[in-house]
DNA sequence: TAGATTGTTAATCGATTAACAATC
DNA sequence: TAGATTGTTAATCGATTAACAATC
C-alpha cells in the first residue's frame, strides 16, 4: 500500500449543513434517543407512549418531542399518544437501521478490538465484514471473531462486498492518510475515532467520535459546578 | 454491595442548560476542537494562528472562531493573529486540563479495557485510579496496568482519593443502578458509555458517549447522500 | 361528554453570519 | 504607509417554547 500525503486543496472539513430533505442534526440526535427509550418501553410490554413521557425522561419541552415526531413522520392520536410499533418502524427507517450496513474496521488496537467485539451494533444493522491493520505483526490475530487482515487486502474486499462504511481506529498521525486512501477506494462514510479533524471530499460523510473531547467537556462542567455550586446546575447531554 | 432500585422522583435527566458563567455547549465543543488543532500547529513549530486558519479547517465562519476566542478570553493581535502559547494556556484552563483529574472505571469489559488502556487521556489530565467490576470472575485480572478490584472496594477508594469522576462501561441494564449507587457515594461526574439516559440529581454531571447513537447518525447521513446525491452535501460533524 | 393529548401557528430565544471600525 | 487581521455591533437564521385549536 502506498499512502500519498495529498494536498488538502479540494477537500473540505466535515461540517453541519442541511441541504436536501434531511433532518436537522439536533432533531436527529433526539430521534436516536427516543428510539432507545421507545424500544425499552416496548420491551416492558407497553404499546403507546406520549410526548410528555419522552419530555420528562429527556428533560425537554413536550412540544419539542411532538415536533420531532412530526419531523420523523410519526403521527399520534389525541388522548392516546403514539404507537410504539409505528414509531419504531419510522425511526428504523430514518436512522437507516432497517437495512443491513456492512463496514470494515481499520486499526485493531484496544479501541478497535472493543468496537469489533461490541454486541450492541448488531441491533443497528452494522456488520463488520473485515478487520485490517497496517502493522503486520497484528495480521493473523483473532479479534472479535475476525482474523486481522493486512491492509493490502482492503481494496478487493471493499469492491467485492460494495462496502461504503469504514471504522477508523488508528493513531491520529496516520488517520488522514488512511482516510484519503479509503476515500480513493470508494468509501462513503467514515466513523472516525482518531482525535483529528479529517478533511474529506464533500460526498463523504464523517462522524467523529472524539473521546478526548468528550472528556474535556465533562471536566469543564465538573469544575464549573464545583466553583459556582448553584444547585440548579444541569449537566450536559451528549 | 446492595444495589437498590430507587424511584426516579427527585432525579432529572441530564440536559443542556447554561446557568452560571459557563460557556455554551456549541462554543465549548469548538474550543476542544481548536485545542487539538492548535496543539498540532505548535508541534509543527508555528507560534501563531489566525481565525481564518481555524475556520478553514473546521469549515466555519472566521467570525465565529474569533467570537469563540473572545469567549475563551484569548486575545489576539490585528495582523498577527493569536499566540499559540496564549491560547493553549487559556484552553487548558477552560477545558479543565491544567489540573489532574482522578477517576475510577467501572466495568472492565472490552470497552472498559480499551479506555483503561487508551494513552490519549493522560494528555487531558485524566488518571484512572482504579478499575472495578461486579463480576467476581473478572476481579484480579490485569487491565491496562490495573488489577481489577471488586466493586465493594469502590467506596473506600472514592473517599480516600476524593475521586469525583466515574467512567461507566457497564451493560445498559445495570447502568442506572450503578449510577445511583455511585452518586450516593459522592461521585459528581459520570462519563457514561452505556446506551441509556441516566437519571441523576442536578448536581451531577453526565456525559453520554453513546456509540450506537453516533452510528445511527452516520448511517442516516450516508443514506441521505446516496439517495439525493447532490454533490454539495456535507457530512455531519461530531 | 369531558379531559387528555396531539398538531400547528406565532413568539421567543440563542447561535451564527455580515458588516465594518479599530489597530498592529 | 497599506494591508491584514482582530474585535464588536447589528442582522439573520434556525431551533425551542408558548399558546391554543383540533380531536379522539
Amino acid at each position: 500500500m502506498t499512502i500519498r500525503r495529498t494536498g488538502r486543496d479540494e477537500r473540505s472539513a466535515q461540517v453541519e449543513t442541511n441541504g436536501g430533505a434531511g433532518i436537522s442534526r439536533p432533531i436527529l440526535e433526539r430521534l436516536a434517543l427516543y428510539y432507545q427509550i421507545i424500544l425499552r418501553m416496548g420491551e416492558e410490554g407497553r404499546d403507546t407512549f406520549s410526548s410528555a413521557q419522552l419530555a420528562t425522561l429527556l428533560q425537554i419541552d413536550p412540544t419539542l418531542a411532538r415536533k420531532d415526531m412530526a419531523a420523523a413522520g410519526v403521527v399520534g392520536r389525541p388522548k392516546v399518544g403514539y404507537l410504539i410499533s409505528d414509531a419504531v418502524a419510522r425511526l428504523d427507517e430514518i436512522l437507516g437501521l432497517s437495512s443491513r450496513n456492512d463496514a470494515i474496521l481499520i486499526g485493531c488496537g484496544h479501541l478497535g478490538g472493543a468496537i469489533a467485539a461490541y454486541p450492541g451494533f448488531a441491533q443497528y444493522g452494522l456488520k463488520i465484514a473485515a478487520i485490517f491493520d497496517i502493522d503486520h505483526s497484528r495480521v493473523g490475530q483473532r479479534v472479535g471473531g475476525h482474523v486481522v487482515l493486512p491492509i493490502e487486502k482492503c481494496k478487493s474486499i471493499l469492491s467485492i462486498f460494495r462496502i461504503q462504511i469504514a471504522i477508523l481506529t488508528v493513531p491520529a498521525a496516520v488517520a488522514q492518510e488512511i482516510s484519503d486512501w479509503l476515500v480513493g477506494k470508494g468509501v462513503r462514510a467514515i466513523w472516525n475515532f482518531a482525535p483529528v479533524q479529517l478533511q474529506v471530499p464533500s460526498h463523504v460523510v464523517v462522524r467523529n467520535e472524539n473521546l478526548a473531547l468528550g472528556l474535556a467537556q465533562l471536566i469543564h462542567h465538573l469544575k464549573r459546578v464545583k466553583s459556582h455550586d448553584t444547585s440548579s446546575e444541569q449537566p450536559s447531554n451528549n
